[in-house]
DNA sequence: GTCTATACATAGATAGAC
DNA sequence: GTCTATCTATGTATAGAC
């Protein structure tokens, strides 16, 4: 299993990365033309966007806070949005991209299903902890979302739990893991994944890196699916 | 192991019971001074704050959406708290006086480790479905409250774990559970805990019964925390 | 106790100078 | 491309009639 390190380097997700992809996919409602201005600028937005809006919530952040946050006047964020709910879209749809382009990446061609589980597992919360802000705010703020986009984030959220319990599925049918109730075991699964991001300020103040938080997890639910005995092997 | 129906009929969580606490023990902001009536114009105020704020958040909420809701003019609504955001804070306080009320209540008078987990375990997920909206509430709107009340909820977090694995704690030195990590432990099983309020609609869509949902953590978590070969003796 | 009417602040959004 | 100034709608909160 790859360290956190090698993760972080392997999937290029820095900030100006994410806003070049940012970019290319809003052409539209972005009126400034030249890359290198609009993704400096977008990163300022972004940035400011998240650390508002995860602290007071989106709809608390006025459009005024936002301009002292990121530097730039009213006049010109509205160069890079056509609203406040299209700022809002922009951030969701570019997590759920990351998300399921690094899920997929990662999983893909690996074989066994006990291999499959830890790489899901671990690949979950590394992703989580390199774009923390972005998934803290979009699991937040998916309720202000309008009522297509809102699918869409419902959507995600279960497409993310049938990738775990297909797993398990695949897992049990190959008598690798113990006939559980896969949509329940996946839905749990999920809820200890999404803890790592919701409530990180108790991890950082406890001193838990994502490394070990993802063995614990992986302990845990191999502890309820493996047959015991088949516990003590090491896959890798 | 109490049945939910039990539970039900043994704490008395009635709106109007829930209200006439918080008529108790908020005297001073509430203008009115009838009980019968205090009683009744709470129980629609709280509906409609816990309606619309968990539909489209509380701070979009306006108080013109709350006089609709609650069929009270804006005036009246000032009769019963001194602004919106001590509102907030009578709805967050109340949840916790009765989520500490009733956990310590149930699980007071256990005696073995194991016994004293699955009453934890069963408790918090009964009273969770019975005030679901509240729970919801004050973990989605925990970022509106002042510096203040932000840290007592906090604390109020902090203190459910402590709980969690003080019992893992007792457990493990008394033998009957392994020696695991008591915190990292008790945080996971404290998101198993909340995803049942937090994913509410997942767990109504797939048609999981709350007792069902409790058997499958306390299971799960047995097969991490149990010895192999101990797990299969029932306590009760 | 409850209502209607209104005061005053702040929100999102845009126009037009530079 | 970006800024300042401003428009209009909506927000919380209150005053005073009933």
């Amino acid at each position: 299993m790859l360290t956190f390190q090698e993760f972080r380097n392997l999937v290029n997700l820095s900030r100006r990365e994410i806003c070049k992809e940012i970019f290319t996919e809003n052409q539209d409602s972005i009126k400034v033309k030249k890359e290198e201005r609009v993704v400096r600028n977008l990163a300022r937005i972004f940035e400011a966007t998240l650390a508002i809006g995860n602290k007071k919530g989106f709809h608390a952040m006025s459009l005024r806070d936002l301009s002292k946050g990121s530097g730039l006047s009213m006049g010109a964020l509205y160069c890079y949005f056509a609203s406040k709910d299209e700022l809002l879209n922009m951030i969701q749809e570019q997590g759920r991209r990351v998300t399921f382009r690094v899920m997929g990446e990662q999983v893909a061609g690996l074989s066994g299903p006990r291999e499959k589980l830890r790489a899901a597992i671990t690949t979950h919360l590394y992703l989580s902890e390199v774009m923390q802000p972005w998934f803290y705010f979009s699991y937040m703020e998916a309720k202000n979302l309008g009522k297509k986009e809102q699918k869409e984030a419902i959507q995600s959220e279960l497409a993310m739990e049938r990738f775990l319990s297909g797993i398990l599925q695949e897992g049990a049918e190959a008598g690798v893991f113990a006939a559980r109730n896969a949509d329940l075991t996946g839905a749990v699964l999920k809820a200890m994944l999404q803890d790592w991001y919701l409530k990180r300020w108790k991890y950082t103040s406890r001193n838990v890196s994502v490394e070990e938080y993802a063995e614990f997890v992986i302990e845990w639910a191999e502890a309820f699916l493996l047959p015991p005995g088949g516990r003590a092997h090491e896959p890798a």
